[in-house]
DNA sequence: CTGAACCCTGTAGCAACTACAAGGTCAACA
DNA sequence: TGTTGACCTTGTAGTTGCTACAGGGTTCAG
């Protein structure tokens, strides 16, 4: 009924890689596949729907272990939703914490670029990390 | 003549864990320290600058083989300074496209907190992981 | 003299892959 | 028919920057 997919056929589907599909099998994120006669692993149309799903969940930073709970609730619609929707926040705040993070390099980096001194004796770069106390507020 | 610190007193100082000043010195990135009769490590004011200059650098977001560029350029005054601008403008790219994704991520995921679905079946973030592309420009 | 708080080395774990090595399978082409 | 090349399999080790032991030695205070 359904077409079915060797690995390097479903990658190219859902944009992993096979050998990222193995680990993700390894782990228990995506399911163990039945074998055709030869071995080889074959997956059905689900199978890519499942990676589409746990791709576009690390493409929001989400980890392995939540994506799990993600798909566990998505596999029961009938469970309550507040616990995705913790998770998301969760996650959200942490992403805001890291954006903060990136961002204060970018300041006290975008400062530092462009230095002109010839060399390192007086390298802005160098002065910075060397003594001053970088990312002080005062 | 300058005081002695054993490891976790540099520790203390520098605002770096004894157990990641080890580490630092098995990769090369600080030098072996001299050693007391009883085999402790003992440091001096010179190694509390390297490592300040070591955190200062991680907490730019440098790696280690980068800070390991830096400390050289450090020891050197009379080189040139042009290899550590083209390191900073370089670790700045990559610090503004983390930057990207992450804002990218964020606003994917302010959309999706808060959903009052009260049960998986049409919460946003499952539907979004499971059928939606959602980071679509269309 | 006993216990806490250090120190030492070496190894293993974390996250999320990625990259082999060493072999088996399969389809196409000469 | 042979052989080439692209796939598939397993298992293991590497990546980055630490962190956390285990299993021992040392030092110091009470």
């Amino acid at each position: 009924m359904s077409k079915a997919f060797t690995i390097s056929e479903l990658g190219r589907e859902s944009g992993v890689n096979p050998e990222t599909i193995r680990y993700y099998e390894r782990t228990g994120l995506l399911a163990a596949p039945t074998r055709a006669s030869n071995g080889y692993r074959r997956y059905d149309e689900a199978a890519g729907k499942r990676l589409r799903f746990i791709r576009r969940g690390r493409e929001l930073g989400f980890g392995i272990e939540e994506i799990k709970t993600l798909l566990q609730l998505a596999d029961h619609p009938e469970q309550e939703c507040r616990e995705a929707d913790s998770l998301a926040r969760k996650h959200l705040a942490e992403v805001e914490g890291r954006i903060a993070d990136l961002l204060a390099m970018r300041d006290v980096l975008t400062r530092l670029v462009g230095c002109q001194s010839g060399t390192a004796e007086h390298c802005r770069l160098i002065e910075t990390l060397d003594q001053r106390n970088c990312c002080a507020d005062s």
